[in-house]
DNA sequence: GTCTATAGGCAGATAGAC
DNA sequence: GTCTATCTGCCTATAGAC
């Protein structure tokens, strides 16, 4: 399993194609994008890409598996450091902004809106990566409401699935305007709604 | 121009043809949509839909475009009927949800995800189709301000751009789940965040 | 592990008959 | 306006040499 072991070295070639393959998903879609793509780039031909992923379902899997892993070690990192609710949400709302930075999409928010003619084996993956999402933001939500730091109203779940859907939303939007300050002020409401000023949230530790 | 007159029309092939690749679009993406799915449905080959739009590009435009006017038509009949501010929002929110209930996506809000491989032509319309829409919101924002009816900081256009993406994100996601009432509880998030119930906008005037 | 060569299909598109 | 027929190109995928 080349595709399994090259997810731990550094530049394998199987690591490569996920690379490449990643980044244009997230900037044109699995629909647009194609072996002969992610070949040229890499400048090796199509039938080695095969000789890794058996084919692009196999691929788009395998790209998609690794992003949503790699989402929930991140967050994973930030449970592992102590701060209070604001200072949490705003080092997720970064993970989006690190993305965009680049250009590109949410890979998941991307596949949400292709979903119907994603193969089966990928549908999972892009739900469980929203419902990861909000059940992180839910906890974080809950953990500022103990401390006083945060204020909303009804079930943390609820809330939390909002801000999902309103920084997928922001993402999809301001990256056509090409203008990342659109998803800053997106941000900037988002947490201004939960009764804490970005000012503040600095300020706090 | 068959295309243009069509759209005057009733149900004209032309007009037909707008209506199934638009609700292909809409559900699909326009990456994962083709002449031959058209034609098929139509019961037409597809040198019969060449005749009336040029190429999938001129189809893309022109059902894009059909689309943007359509929604603007929507928002200047919402304008028309008096109404106060929330209510307006309601109202406004419906027409997302009518689209949802068909288990489509917004069509501007699937062009945005696609945005980087689009012809050029069609990108002009969808930045103008979000411009429109937080333009309108705008107005509604300032007219609530007005009346007391809604609270919110800021320039009333920064509110405007989140809603819009805060419905765009709720809708994107809300369809791999099969799961209108997410979109309705991210409406009612939004507008419990304007400082309006929705039990208190319905019984408003 | 990567190559050449090729298969088979579908894409968008055109010419010309009716 | 719609058809048949056809073209070219790209797509995913496979066989088999190196």
């Amino acid at each position: 399993m080349p595709a399994i072991r090259s997810q731990t070295g550094e530049g394998g070639t199987a690591t490569r194609i996920l690379d490449v393959g990643e980044r244009l998903v997230q900037s044109r879609g699995y629909n647009a994008f194609s072996y002969a793509d992610v070949a040229a780039e890499l400048n090796v031909t199509k039938a080695a890409l095969h000789y890794h992923f058996a084919g692009k379902a196999e691929l788009g899997e395998a790209l998609l598996q690794r992003y949503v892993t790699r989402f929930a070690g991140a967050l994973a990192a930030l449970d592992a450091e102590p701060a209070n609710a604001p200072r949490r949400l705003i080092a997720y709302s970064e993970l989006y902004l690190d993305v965009l930075r680049r250009q590109q999409m949410c890979l998941c928010g991307m596949l949400a809106a292709e979903f119907e003619t994603l193969p089966e084996a990928m549908r999972g993956i892009v739900i469980r990566f929203f419902d990861d999402n909000e059940f992180w933001l839910s906890n974080v939500l809950e953990q500022g409401r103990r401390e006083g730091t945060l204020h909303f109203t009804g079930p943390a779940s609820e809330t939390a699935r909002f801000m999902v859907a309103a920084l997928e939303g922001a993402m999809l939007i301001a990256r056509p305007f090409g203008d990342i300050s659109r998803f800053r002020k997106a941000v900037s409401s988002l947490i201004a709604g939960l009764g804490v000023s970005l000012q503040s949230a600095a300020d706090m530790g």
